[in-house]
DNA sequence: TACGCGAGTGAACACTGTTTACCAAGTAGT
DNA sequence: ACTACTTGGTAAACAGTGTTCACTCGCGTA
């Protein structure tokens, strides 16, 4: 019994080994240089032999993925703990802050992450962002210190799916141990997330893949205007 | 010399039959079916042939993306010259209409076009969809009927780059034969399209790349919703 | 002790982008 | 008209890719 824990833990110890080399060969010589024998070669083993721990190269850097948003939900969660849960504001702007730092901070995983079109398929729930943004700004809006537009005022054709996003997000924070009374969670909070999530996303991706139009020299101050600007209109008042 | 004219008219049509064949291999069997190889096989000669007119793979596919961006730009264009030009709301509701339309019909160029990182070199005005946005968005705001915040509103630290961003504006307006008084295209009115771009950006590359935190069955009414409400910040009165 | 299972190997296959040497045709020069 | 040169194209090769197949070797269990 004991034997086939050691077994078990070793074949998890190289399988923890392959992504993390993986993920070292993407940030140190960009996303074409991560290749099956690339990584075999890196832990001493041939390419066939990683075929016993993933299906195929696209199901190994699906997992890498899964990786590489782990660890920017594990750092905006270290980056929202210094903060008190009183201080709302802050932790929006924790949030929003921090993600724009770690994308920058990490380009090619951001390519990677968020700019490959994922199938139809990963826009549940399994999506590995999805848990992040749904868990931390879940926490954050749970304390409902924000001025969100009431549930009438939503536009009427997305009742919907708001209330699918609504409920996605009760069970994910449910999961994570934090229970919400419904009734604090409008759907305008829910919309509001939404909105938030479309500009901080775009903002973040404009300036990631430099496709702003035209070439922007200092991308911060851009960043903190728009923050800004959202947190205003939620009701939050920016901090000095 | 009408030989050499013949010459050079056979080289530019296989020239355009390459880049035909390669975007047509890229939207019927997806991005990674593109190969210098297939493209050769298709139009009936060997891959190297393709070198006397690329320098190479990534030279070939930074062309197709920017055909890619002149027929977006046309066909953003055509839907604008149906609207009047007075109708100033009715044309910026084209323009992000259309790109989210044109995104929706073609994922896979709207993929390589917008989630490709593009080196600080393009980055310029020679970015290709820069030029689209830049003079189709310029042409609207030219008539100057936005409420856009003065000068003076405007974030301190934005200045240096809106200063810029207005001169690329109007020198691209102006090389497409649009005079637009500097005094109408304030700092506010580049800030403003600037804010455009990154909602428009965020919410059409979220839907396309279904990257929304939750799985949307409906991205219409979210992406009309986000349009009126941009609309509306800048004083425009939406269209019933 | 023999069995079986599982990690790993080596060779092969069908690809990829890219380079080199070569070739045929047509233009240009004298 | 007869060279000389440019131009578009080819065949072969090289290094590398994901993937498969047959085959080991070692370890745990019956």
């Amino acid at each position: 019994m004991t034997e086939a824990a050691r077994r078990d833990r070793k074949r998890a110890d190289t399988d923890h080994q392959i992504r993390t080399v993986a993920r070292a060969l993407l940030v140190d010589n960009g996303a074409q240089s991560v290749t099956l024998r690339g990584i075999a070669r890196e832990i001493g083993i041939t390419a066939p032999a990683l075929y016993r721990y993933y299906d195929s190269f696209e199901d190994l850097i699906q997992h890498v993925c899964a990786d590489i948003c782990a660890d920017l939900a594990d750092e905006l969660a270290a980056g929202l703990a210094v903060i008190p849960e009183e201080d709302t504001p802050g932790r929006v702007f924790a949030v929003c802050r921090g993600f724009r730092a770690w994308a920058i901070r990490h380009p090619r995983e951001f390519s990677l992450v968020f700019a490959t079109p994922a199938g139809p398929a990963a826009t549940g729930a399994t999506d590995p962002f999805g848990r992040i943004f749904l868990t931390v700004a879940g926490r954050v809006l749970a304390t409902r210190t924000l001025v969100v537009p009431g549930d009438l005022d939503v536009p009427e054709r997305l009742i919907a799916d708001l209330t699918l996003f609504r409920a996605t997000l009760l069970d994910n924070l449910a999961e994570t141990g934090v229970a919400v009374p419904e009734h604090v969670f409008s759907l305008g909070t829910a919309y509001t997330m939404l909105r938030f999530w479309v500009r901080l996303y775009g903002q973040v991706a404009l300036e990631v893949f430099g496709r702003f139009p035209f070439p922007v020299v200092d991308a911060e101050p851009l960043f903190e205007s728009m923050v800004a600007e959202l947190a205003l209109e939620v009701g939050l008042t920016p901090p000095g």
